[in-house]
DNA sequence: TCCCCAAGTGTAAAAAATACACTAAGTTTG
DNA sequence: CAAACTTAGTGTATTTTTTACACTTGGGGA
């Protein structure tokens, strides 16, 4: 046992499979740790077991936090994990070594999914991490555990939310262009869309509001900015 | 501790959502069972604690097979659930009570959904339950521990899967007409659908085969009976 | 033979999705 | 200051999908 201030559920994990989106492309945010016994390293999802007293929304939210330093995303569950043949997944190496004890035990994960601005938030390792860094997700290392796994079954859920218009503009600036919401879609589902229509379909859905305001220091024709329409939402 | 033949995991449980369609109504699996220290009785979702050594879908069906009598069913995982307020969820009473010594911990709960004809199942109940039986989802009681929210949220899952067509064809029989598949989607979505609609919907997926047989021993004109297509699937 | 009952069928209108190409308004460069 | 460059911005025709709607058909039962 560690002296951790609260009583750790030894049986139950979270993962924060985090998208970072900074206009050009989809990342992904991963930790680099110590592996056991060893000095290899390893890239992982961050997430660690949850503490008592604690729902698992607020476990997400504070491992993430801890871990790497992120906080005030939001977070939504998507699945448990829970292979018996599912490397454990605890990454505090105290725990590890006084899990041996028990080859049968396997931990639950549930397993969250945010989208963020990644301008928005600077990853700073702590905890058990060696490093946190958003990573470009078309160059995807071999992640510890089953979570590649977890991480493709995180992208399917993310593209089905964003063909039903379900998530996406918590993405953007506070004003932005139509141009924008365009390349963040495009990115998420990796396709071109037709510009003409997919306004139509944006506006029609009367989520965002022109204002008076154009783009500056731009090199070519400045856009209208929009801005969200809360309500509608 | 129990005298069970494998280590229990004292943390986490499965419960399953097993929603029974008998050509009129939506029905939901229930059990009955004697609450804690009371000889009051509680109705509550079939779930109970998983073993160590298999997987959450393995749980599922376990613990359905055990305290109901019913297996084979395709249940599929929806959500984690884990308020540290969720009443904790262990219906063995021996176990419950040895729990109780640590008033801190909770049951996070891996929820799962089937959708089954009620005919193909006649529950039994065993284990710790007193009754298991099938009760209409309109005149539904209230249930123990979170059950209730727990099966809100299946019921909206289920209903978009119907929406999407992703499920529903396995509740037939297998030579069905299209009578029947509109009836089963009017119950799951709980509206009437325009009978002229739904089969063209219906044909041009192209999931079903007219046979060349009829129905027979019905007092109406006689509907050509259906098959599903298994390679469309 | 008549009645009852669900089966079965088509069409028109509206709405949504798709394909497609030019002009506009700034900035930079020469 | 003119030309070049870059993304913004716009409309229409076609196809596909969705919706609304009412009568005839073929069995069984009385």
């Amino acid at each position: 046992m560690t002296d951790s201030p609260k009583k750790i559920n030894p049986n139950v994990s979270v993962d924060c499979v985090v998208f970072g989106f900074d206009n050009e492309k989809l990342n992904i945010l991963l930790i680099e740790q110590k592996m056991a016994n060893k000095d290899k390293v390893q890239f992982a999802l961050p997430g660690d077991l949850i503490v008592d007293a604690e729902s698992l929304d607020d476990a997400a939210n504070r491992v993430l936090g801890e871990i790497t330093g992120i906080s005030g995303v939001f977070l939504r569950q998507f699945k448990a994990f829970g292979d018996p043949n599912r490397v454990s997944d605890i990454k505090d190496l105290d725990w590890l070594n006084s899990y041996r004890s028990n080859p049968q035990a396997r931990v639950i994960t549930v397993a969250y999914l945010a989208l963020v601005k990644m301008d928005d938030f600077q990853p700073e390792a702590s905890s058990f991490a060696e490093r946190v860094f958003w990573q470009e997700l078309e160059s995807l290392p071999s992640l510890a555990f089953d979570h590649n796994k977890i991480l493709n079954e995180a992208l399917d859920r993310l593209r089905d939310d964003f063909v039903n218009h379900r998530t996406g503009f918590e993405l953007l600036p506070e004003l932005f262009t139509l141009g924008h919401i365009q390349k963040l879609y495009e990115i998420i589902l990796g396709k071109e869309l037709d510009k003409r229509n997919f306004r139509k379909k944006i506006l029609k859905e009367k989520l965002v509001t022109a204002t008076n305001q154009k783009q500056t220091g731009v090199l070519h024709k400045p856009a209208i900015l929009y801005k969200l329409n809360h309500a509608a939402i």
